[in-house]
Order: C-alpha cells, then structure tokens, then sequence
DNA sequence: AGCTGATCATAT
DNA sequence: ATATGATCAGCT
C-alpha cells in the first residue's frame, strides 16, 4: 500500500481532489497498491478508506475532521443511476452518557461546518472496479442550514441527555437524524432511560438524512 | 421506492 | 469498548 501525506493547504488539496474526478475505483486503486474486494458487502467502507488513502487523509479513527490542520471532513457519497445520492451519510457516533457541550464544540458541528464531498457512482449493476469518481467539491453549510442542524442536533441531544433514549427514533431530526450503529444489534452499553434507571441499548450514530445530501448536490451541479 | 433499524471490516 | 469508514435489507 502506498501512503501518502496530508495536504499541508487548501489549494493542495483542491488539485489532488481535482485528480481523481473521473477516474474509476481501479485506476486509484492500482495507483495505491491496493486489492480490491469483490463486493463491498463485506468492506462497506472501502471506497471512502480508498479515497482518505488517495487524498491523504490522516485523521485515522480519531473523533476530528479527516484533514485536521485544513478543518475539511472528507465524505465519499454514493449515486444512484440518476445520480442522486441513494443513501444516508454517517457523521458521526451519539454519545450516550453526554455531558452538555455546546453546537460549536459539537463533533456533529465540526465535522460539518466544512466537508470535501466526493461523489461515486454506487450502483450495483456496475462492478466496484469500473465505478467511477464524480466532481468533488468543497461545502459549508448556508446560514439557514446551519439553523436547521444546529436545532435538529440540540433536539436530539437533549433527548439524550433527559434520558429520553428509549423513546428516541430515526424519525426525530429534519436533517440530521440517529441510528443505530453497530457491528450488531446485539452491542450494547448502558444509558439512562427517564425513569433513571441504567438500561441496554444499541450504541448510536448521528446520520445526515438523504434529502439533505440530495439537496446540497443539486445545489452544486444545478441538477 | 424510501426509510429505519441492522450489519460488516478495521484501528486503537 | 468505541471510534472510524459506510452499505445492507426488511418493513411500510
């Protein structure tokens, strides 16, 4: 596997992502030295570990944004044959046992506030190595987005933190929504529910609902 | 068909 | 255990 380093500043970075449009998922990969699965049934996050590796984002597991120095979180999305976005994108886990932070300080925040999208063509019909790479581009959210997610993010945490976890859905947030998030549904860890009492639950994930992730794209290409 | 809940791999 | 990277698949 052949590594390479963080982009030291934006423009850098904006010349490696300009790279990669248009090319298939087997042209990056053979560049890195990389085998490629046969389905991404069994590695679904491979074509975004693909894409870090290609860019040289450096984050590793860590709860900051993939290019920390740049503060630009890195999102592959996957299209459908319209090319639209054809699934929720993962932001990051849903602390459990949260103590009160504020919007700003938010992982959901900091992630978000600036994130390099990069679309893939993700339809099954098409073998993973002939899928290609779209136009990535740079986004922040607008003024009035960045209300919605902030309500939405308040709304959910504070279910979280009044012990609301056992009454709390996917069908709660406008944009960002919690799943759950986990090798199985059988992971559990402990929480209080609104009686006060420790109770099992599956650990969580903050989601950005596909309509949301529809809408920034057909503001970038005008779709 | 779209959405919610379930699931798979890997790093630390 | 818990974070990262996400997509799968059953139900409505």
């Amino acid at each position: 596997m052949t590594t390479i380093s963080e982009p030291s500043c934006i423009a850098e970075l904006i010349s490696r992502f300009n790279a990669i449009a248009g090319k298939q998922i087997s042209t990056l990969a053979e560049q890195l030295n990389l085998a490629i699965p046969n389905s991404l049934h069994y590695t679904k996050g491979w074509v975004g570990q693909l894409i870090e590796l290609a860019l040289g984002a450096n984050a590793g597991n860590k709860s900051i944004p993939d290019f920390p120095s740049l503060g630009i979180e890195l999102k592959t999305i996957p299209l459908n044959a319209a090319l639209q976005p054809s699934e929720s994108t993962y932001v990051c886990t849903a602390p459990l046992n949260s103590t009160i932070i504020d919007w700003q300080q938010s992982p959901v925040y900091q992630k978000l506030k600036h994130v390099l999208w990069v679309p893939i063509e993700g339809f099954a019909s098409k073998p993973l190595k002939e899928r290609r790479v779209g136009t990535p581009f740079l986004w922040q959210p607008s003024i009035e987005q960045l209300a919605i997610l902030k309500q939405d993010w308040e709304e959910l945490m504070e279910l979280l933190q009044l012990g609301g976890i056992e009454s709390l859905t996917a069908r709660h947030g406008t944009y960002l929504q919690i799943r759950p998030k986990a090798a199985n549904s059988k992971v559990l860890s402990s929480v209080l529910n609104d009686a006060g009492t420790l109770v099992q639950t599956v650990p969580k994930g903050f989601y950005l609902r596909t309509i949301f992730t529809k809408a920034i794209l057909q503001e970038q290409f005008r779709l």
